[in-house]
DNA sequence: CAAAAAATCAGAACATGTTCTAAAAACAAA
DNA sequence: TTTGTTTTTAGAACATGTTCTGATTTTTTG
């Protein structure tokens, strides 16, 4: 039962597979062009139906692609800090990292996630690596407030949420092109320490100040008026 | 040369006017189909053509659209506080009170504002409005480090792009489905909140605090977890 | 092995945003 | 009024995501 043996479900996940890289290599090749789920199937050799029956819609292929490419979960437990408020930092690094070491890869996946066209009520494709996720970024927040970083007054998960709003309006407008690659992981990081200063303790606030200097130093090459964003910015 | 008295131009409004209108009203009525351009076209008794020589793409019309419907920066000087945070604040509630009143109209905009098919080099279609209402919330943060409730340390700018970044991560959220509307308006108030409060200073921390509390117990009535965000919880 | 069930396939079909072409209309200038 | 320029128009056309249909292939089951 759990290893579904029967060979009708291996040659379904082989064609899973073979959708996902394809998608995957037609990303990183054409880069610029938006993938057509007609050239997908043709890449991997299937029919255009296929990825339909096996995935429901181009979203859910390029999720998939997203989740296959990432491993997050399984290198964020190796990363050597020595406090907690470090740990949320090197954590957002790493998972930022991905972003910038391939900008145009990931530039048209989020550019892909975001095309909802039509009545998808696909939603939430995949919860359990994405619950995965929130539960990891959640126990590091928790453990700040355990640590007598952040403070017992704001719950963890309102402070998450402003974290992952910052985020994802910070990808936004990354992926919409009118946020440089160079200044995404500073300017979340930013925004990360301003909140978390905002919830923190006394004891928390210079460990998170150091932070918020280090980005600032980052992005200071840049001029610093006319950032805009052109999808916040409207209100 | 300020007023265009050519009857060309004259006609070239009043059609420019027709299709906005006719495109809310579609929005207004439809509500949760999305409205094309066929329909869009006829509705405003024009051609298919004419919008997009009118206005370029799809996404024009839209915002077009939103800025005719919108009318923050008339409003906002009416506003009656008593100190530059409350302001901020106002602002904030004033803004987002558009979203709130008619959550389907506005989340449809939103959508549509977020499907970018193809390469639409339309990006900014509309800059002096959005920079207009950028310096007002610019002149706002700026007069709360004035004032001396937010240190000086940290550029006004800085702080506007966060709370920017919150507030785009936030509509995504809630255009996409997976924020409920009576947690919109609290939701980013607390992220501009702990934003704010991790610049300000020990004069200013206090009156922020107050919001925050307000923000707070408005959205206590809601569970608490499983408030999932599957754009930025993805990573 | 034969029958049944499930999946894939090729291809058409539909709705959509966008572009293009030639013709008609509206306007400005003489 | 005549001439010339600009804009709109109708309609086809293209690319795309998605759905549907009937035929074909593959796997399971008896």
């Amino acid at each position: 039962m759990a290893d579904d043996l029967g060979k009708r479900e291996k040659a379904k996940a082989e064609r899973r597979l073979r959708i996902v890289r394809a998608a995957r290599d037609l990303i990183r090749e054409t880069g610029d062009t938006e993938l057509s789920m007609r050239t997908l199937a043709q890449r991997a050799e299937v029919s255009l139906s296929t990825p339909y029956n096996l995935f429901g819609s181009k979203r859910a292929v390029v999720l998939a692609v997203l989740e296959d490419v990432r491993d997050f979960a399984k290198r964020f437990p190796r990363l050597a800090v020595s406090n907690s408020i470090d740990r949320i930092f090197a954590a957002h690094d790493l998972a930022f990292g991905y972003y910038t070491s391939d900008p145009d890869f990931y530039r048209t996946l989020w550019r892909a996630l975001l095309n909802t066209t039509g009545p998808d009520e696909t939603g939430l494709s995949s919860p359990e690596r994405i619950d995965q996720t929130r539960a990891i970024w959640l126990g590091m927040v928790r453990a700040a407030c355990d640590d007598g970083f952040l403070g017992r007054d704001i719950p963890s998960h309102i402070v998450l949420q402003a974290m992952a709003h910052t985020t994802g309006g910070a990808l936004l407008s990354w992926a919409m092109g009118s946020l440089p690659t160079k200044e995404l992981t500073p300017s979340v990081g930013i925004g990360y320490a301003l909140i978390l200063k905002g919830a923190a303790t006394p004891a928390g606030a210079p460990l998170i100040d150091a932070h918020l200097s280090a980005y600032r130093a980052q992005r200071a090459t840049v001029n610093p008026a006319s950032l805009p964003n052109h999808v916040s910015e409207t209100l």
